[in-house]
DNA sequence: CTGAAAGCGCTTACAG
DNA sequence: CTGAAAGCGCTTACAG
């Protein structure tokens, strides 16, 4: 058993051939036809890399073409349908394409960040796909200055080309479903994300719209930024339902994590939680199985991705300019078929 | 506005500092004090690469070295927190060494799963960890042939080392606890999972074992391999309860897909679902709200992937072991703190 | 202390 | 129709 035997070259394949090494590169790429190579030179050639089990060392292909069959992306993280779907529709589109998909997850930390961004520029990805960061501007003018083409997603800026979820749409919808029934003078808030936040201020303002045209204000209070993990959202819904005075009858939660913890806080507390309705700017199997009226939005991942690379495929800057997806609400959907 | 102004290399530098590009190079890996260079000529050469941005071409210096800096994980999919979780711990692992991580999901397709080996064998990935694949022995002895170091998770084969969890002992636990408090005679089933498959054969032993202990045998119908997908389980639970007779009290769901056909049926049919304890091997945060009582059990992802990059730190083969590592059950957990 | 040179494995313009 | 050669951007043994 030789253990690691030194991969086959190009030169090992042209000696074995009989050959040179620049006809059997023109074999390889399939333009030996175009250099009017013999057929039978370029059988013998291919019949020789089956069996040896050729494989072009693709850093040296790389480092001769300039380029590296290498598209990256950025996340936050792994955990949620979001990312999970953008992750996967990416990695389809890039194979597609002949590109290696690279995606790191920074766990919103901006040092994580700026490194991952750094490395995977150095890498020479062919393009980069920038998702939930801090900052992407930063990110995009590293790019730039690299040359390497960068979209970011959900999050725009002056410096790259974006393509968004309806966010404002997308939040109105949710709350006027969410309003639909309920009495005139009922408390609504919208709870979860942070300060000056591209999606959630966009979110914010949809929900207002949609309190706006049921003559609904919302008061001090009712605006709930209480970030995203799962522990602060439940801390916040402990504080307003366990405050005496007016609980909230429906809530527009503005992520999957935040909602994460208000099924722990309905777990713990059905007796203040189960009356609220619940509509939540994303979606989850799980979520949607609560015994709790849920209306969730789906964003729609898919189209999301396609845009990223139909801008790809152009080759047009288009920086600063924003694309928006719609995104869908989901009543009652099984969710796709898979494993 | 020079758009993608071409990238500085050793020699640009080498021209602008009055130097060579041995000294650069030396200079740039911190290899200069040990060939006496000039500590001036040194800084010189640092304060011009911060100066024009230089980022040495990763793939010349792979080409020159003959390794990649790349590391290559394969999962189905990214849709639960076992696999979320692999990959978050594969990629903090990863980049500690000064690896970038590449990971690609196959949905469980095995013509996927061959292309994407081989396109990550290509890259030379210096190390490449598998897990969840239809058959790793092919994979294994590729990576092989190609001098890559490759690692099983919860797959093994002879063809490489492999971590498992402790499936036999996590599946015994979880129904030891399922059948403490139940009639003597209720009927136990275990759900989900494929025919032939090594973690689920191992998962039924445990199960069967722990039947064993309290005197019950499971009939014929009470191992349902009804593969992972969500609507299959929840067909077979249809099936299951539907059909007059003797419905299962308690039931051992073997994935949280498979878990999440039980949450629907569930929620279709809260009469009949009610009444039924279950435990399931994974755990998911939502599914963990459920108002059924539900015993999860988390696999360590952390330990799964350290003990792989430890397999890989040592330099030994280990091909055909199996190092097994113990899961947690979830009786209560918050989870961990995150966005 | 410094630099010229070879070479990693490819691709392709160029000369025959 | 075929092949020798240059060159992509690095690293490092070697000669001075």
């Amino acid at each position: 058993m030789s253990k690691t035997r030194k991969r086959p070259t190009i030169r090992d394949l042209a000696e074995a051939a009989g050959t040179s090494v620049s006809t059997v590169s023109f074999v390889l790429n399939g333009t030996w036809q175009k250099h009017r190579t013999n057929p039978e030179t370029a059988e013998r050639v291919l019949a020789l890399a089956a069996e040896l089990g050729y494989q072009a060392n693709q850093r040296a292909r790389a480092l001769r073409l300039g380029r590296s069959s290498l598209a990256g992306m950025i996340i936050p993280h792994h955990r949620n349908r979001f990312f999970a779907g953008l992750v996967e529709n990416f990695e389809s589109e890039a194979r597609a394409r002949g590109l290696v998909p690279i995606v790191v997850s920074t766990q919103r930390d901006p040092e994580i960040e700026r490194q991952v961004a750094a490395r995977l520029v150095m890498q020479d990805v062919e393009l980069l796909v920038v998702a939930g960061v801090e900052n992407p501007s930063s990110i995009n003018r590293l790019c730039r200055n690299k040359g390497v083409r960068c979209v970011n997603v959900d999050l725009p800026g002056p410096d790259a080309f974006s393509v968004v979820t309806d966010n404002f749409g997308g939040a109105r919808a949710l709350t006027r479903r969410l309003l639909e029934d309920l009495a005139p003078d009922a408390r609504a808030i919208f709870l979860g994300g942070r300060e000056s936040e591209y999606a959630t201020d966009l979110r914010i303002k949809g929900f207002l719209a949609a309190m706006q045209e049921k003559n609904l204000t919302a008061g001090d209070g009712d605006i709930v930024r209480c970030g995203y993990s799962p522990v602060a959202a439940h801390k916040a819904l402990s504080d307003l339902f366990e405050t005496p005075g007016n609980p909230p009858l429906a809530m527009l939660i503005n992520s999957i994590t935040a909602f994460e913890g208000f099924a722990t806080f309905w777990r713990d507390r059905p007796d203040l939680a189960s009356n609220v309705r619940v509509a939540c700017f994303d979606w989850d199997p799980f979520a949607a199985c609560l015994p709790v009226k849920t209306l969730m939005l789906r964003q729609d991942v898919e189209n999301l991705i396609k845009v990223c690379f139909a801008w790809f495929d152009g080759e047009e800057e288009r920086a600063g300019e924003i694309s928006v997806v719609p995104p869908r609400l989901i009543i009652d959907d099984p969710g796709p078929e898979y494993d």
